[in-house]
DNA sequence: AAACCATATTCTTATGACGGAATATGCTTC
DNA sequence: GAAGCATATTCCGTCATAAGAATATGGTTT
């Protein structure tokens, strides 16, 4: 049943605090190393994990990966997402960690604007 | 993190069954086994993950124990039951559990009202 | 109290998930 | 092409889960 590999994913902390941030748009994973405060072997297992099962998808650019949620997410996907967004509106950690995107986001604003031209040299995350 | 609690009893889908079955008021464990076509151990081994959770509550009346969905849930339990319903209007087995459930239903009607003074002697289920 | 019914628990086995340490890969820059 | 950076993979050990078989429990009927 497809619902039970969605929640599946969605029943570890890292795994939701990960699509929570990718829910504001695409993030390289340097960043999620800083915004969630987490090792990189985590976080790069845990956005494989969402990879292989189709909830976000990849793209390298350079020495980085940017990472975005599914652009063509079933129905069910959709909703469930949508549900994580209402719920993580009001809890904590969730909220820390949009916070801590949002002071890094200006120094990798091209990221997010999608521009690879503008990619420097070297990664200013952080 | 209390929603991942929530995902962990979600990421299974004998107890997503359950889950919509319940949906609709409360059930006996009996008829469980029958609209599931389950076998017994597991139908109760997953309730009482469930129970531990407490996304639902048990009753006993007489042999028999009544399930149903927690008196007071969370706003993320609350969040989530609505897009599980939601989502397994789409989706076969669920609307097969709850066909199966309806013409069981009559039968235990005591059930459903509550009414433990028209409990029978014997489970009528199935 | 003995038989009986519905439900729960225990035991076992198999499997998958998580985390961390170490190492590998791919790309870039010098 | 060697060094350097960001990310991925492999290799552990450990723990949770799932399923089925067998057995136990709690309540009822005779």
């Amino acid at each position: 049943m497809e619902l039970v590999k969605i929640y599946e994913c969605l029943c570890d902390p890292t795994r939701l605090r990960l699509l929570n941030v990718l829910a504001q748009g695409p993030v390289c994973v340097c960043h999620f190393q800083d915004v969630l405060g987490e090792p990189q072997v985590k976080i790069s297992k845990h956005l494989a994990y969402l990879r292989e099962r189709g909830l976000v998808e990849s793209e390298r650019q350079g020495n980085w990966v940017i990472y975005e949620l599914a652009a063509k997410p079933s129905r069910e996907l959709q909703a469930n997402l949508a549900c994580l967004q209402e719920c993580a509106q009001r809890i904590p950690v969730f909220k820390r960690d949009l916070a801590r995107l949002k002071k890094i986001e200006p120094s990798c604003a091209w990221v997010r604007a999608g521009d690879p031209g503008k990619a420097p040299g070297q990664c200013r995350c952080g």
